[in-house]
DNA sequence: CAACAATGCGTTATCGCACACGCGCTTTAT
DNA sequence: ATAAAGCGCGTGTGCGATAACGCATTGTTG
């Protein structure tokens, strides 16, 4: 590998002006930049970096603003575990997260964290732009390279999308029910959140357009429900013999495990989202049939990577990266 | 961070004398030894890895030891790539990766380039050890460090591995295969390579514990089969209208959707391993109904780290890392 | 023409660590 | 008694790049 000493000395001139040249900083005649960038092209000079990460000793400082680890039944943990993954293999070249967490569910708060990290010293942020405006105003405040993971905000100023694809997740729930359910009389029962989410409804569409029969759609969240009674009242209203299979589009299959479980209904086809660990029991006691997952540890891992690849060894960012959809059931589950 | 000027210090000496203490090299009194490595663990110091790997300069060169990438169905180009790409990572500190490739079918191919690898100058190998002989004495002559990939072998000397968990593979398998062909009369066939692997047998003994009817098994590989009429005629022999559906243990599904697109069969449950290139146009076609992986991109990607941390940075090897078993069908199809 | 500013470039210290060398002392051998 | 070897340790240099500093040379003024 040339070094900056090669160059230099192939140009004739000194190791300082290379570096000022290739740095466009200082002062140096525009004929000595030629020769200093000809003798870098012939040479295929490229930096050391970890010369250059010593010599500069930064430490880039990662911001993650993203709910609470518990929210979503958990699920915003996976995402953490994946960048703390990524955490431990480039500490040693000086890398550091700070986490900030926000309620999903409330604007205050997600703004609160978003002004945490606005204040802080960071040189890259990760996200999950749950709430479009805090997302918006902090890249507008904070003028460091985004990366979105679990959903995208188009136009937003983000360097980068690491993601799903919401509509064939739905596909695939519609293939694999379509399945689970031959034999079975009756139509399909979509559960989802009351809340707006793109994700969701995507995931509703891609489900519709695949199913080989009717599907039913109660749109009422658990979290709109006062207490267990209440949310198995309301299933008992639209769960019967002739329920074909249930299709939850988000992470709380385990609540609707939990009611089959106790009503004896566990031969009813059920798929949900999400490998939470109350789900990941409810797979293993075989009442979820599939859960579907959209890797989100590993978004938390690449989104990780991307952000570090960018800032610390100055590559282009390689765009957005969609993840594929995961199909966990009994016989694969990890661990 | 404390650095080792702040270690030296502390304990009263040069950096020089905690240098020597800390590798163990050269000469020093125990006392000294003591004052140091208290002020190590009272300054929580570790050495800065960027200095570290800039001082020796070191280059880590691992030799990659696994079949030519077009056999089995191309097969062996998947954990190339995922190596390619943690490579494109880690090439700025220093690592590069040296491709050794042989003929699985052939002892002499392999024993050939196993003995370029003993030659070659390279600080870790990885290596797909699917002929023990020649794995097991490369091990013996090349006293560096070894991961495997894909199988394992007990009692090598391997720090890790990191492969697939064949049996699970094989009860997923029945998983699928049963629900596919609910409502089919007839018994389930097998197809396997004769060749003795314990892999492919382990896969076989999974789906044998799981299936819920019977199941036929044709043990003739591709490969014994003159032309593509000879293999036709030999599965006109097994498969019919009363074949509830197929299982083929290794990458050859294609072959035998060719076959079933052929005859008009498509609706005839097809399951296989391994998601090369001509499966993937099976699956789009809807004649091969899932593809089960086991990450071999993902093996590599992580063999190539794994090693790399263990070389360069000094961890502990983290023990093996069984991948889980992926689904893949027409819905969640990879780009 | 002296005084001074602007320009282009080389020098040097620094980052944290590795490693060879050799100093000054004590112990052993001849 | 003198040389040789052993011991514990400090010093110095280099790895590749950065960045502040400052020296020449040239150009511009009154």
């Amino acid at each position: 590998m040339a070094t900056i000493k090669d160059v230099a000395k192939k140009a004739g001139v000194s190791t300082g002006t290379v570096d000022r040249i290739l740095h466009n900083r200082g002062r140096f005649s525009t004929e000595t930049a030629q020769r200093v960038y000809a003798a870098v092209k012939e040479l295929g000079y490229e930096p050391n970096m970890l010369a250059r990460n010593l010599s500069i000793s930064r430490t880039c400082r990662l911001a993650v603003l993203i709910p609470y680890p518990e929210q979503d039944s958990g699920y915003w943990a996976l995402p953490r575990e994946g960048m703390d993954e990524a955490l431990s293999a480039l500490s040693p070249y000086g890398v550091a997260l700070e986490y900030f967490h926000f309620d999903r569910y409330d604007s205050a708060s997600c703004g609160e964290a978003a002004g945490r990290i606005a204040r802080s010293d960071c040189d890259g942020m990760i996200m999950a732009p749950l709430r479009d405006g805090e997302a918006r105003s902090l890249i507008r405040k904070k003028h460091v390279p985004a990366i979105f993971i679990d959903t995208d905000l188009q136009g937003s100023g983000r360097i980068a999308y690491v993601g799903q694809d919401s509509r064939s997740g739905g596909a695939l729930a519609a293939r694999l029910l379509n399945l689970l359910s031959r034999g079975r009389e009756g139509s399909f029962l979509i559960l989802a959140p009351q809340t707006e989410n793109f994700h969701l409804s995507e995931r509703i569409k891609g489900f519709r357009e695949k199913i080989e029969r009717k599907a039913e759609i109660l749109a009422t969240g658990i979290e709109a429900f006062h207490d267990k009674a209440d949310f198995h009242a309301a299933l008992d209203r639209v769960i019967g013999p002739e329920t074909a299979g249930i299709y939850v589009v988000d992470a709380s299959a385990h609540y609707v495990a939990e009611y089959l479980k106790e009503k004896g209904l566990t031969t009813v086809p059920l798929i949900g989202f999400d490998l939470v660990e109350e789900n990941r029991k409810m797979v293993r006691d075989g009442v979820i049939d599939f859960i579907l997952t959209q890797q989100p540890r590993e978004q938390g891992f690449r989104a990780v990577n991307l952000l570090y690849r960018c800032l610390m060894l100055g590559e282009e960012s390689p765009g957005d990266q969609i993840m594929v959809s995961q199909i966990i059931t009994k016989e694969n589950l990890p661990d």
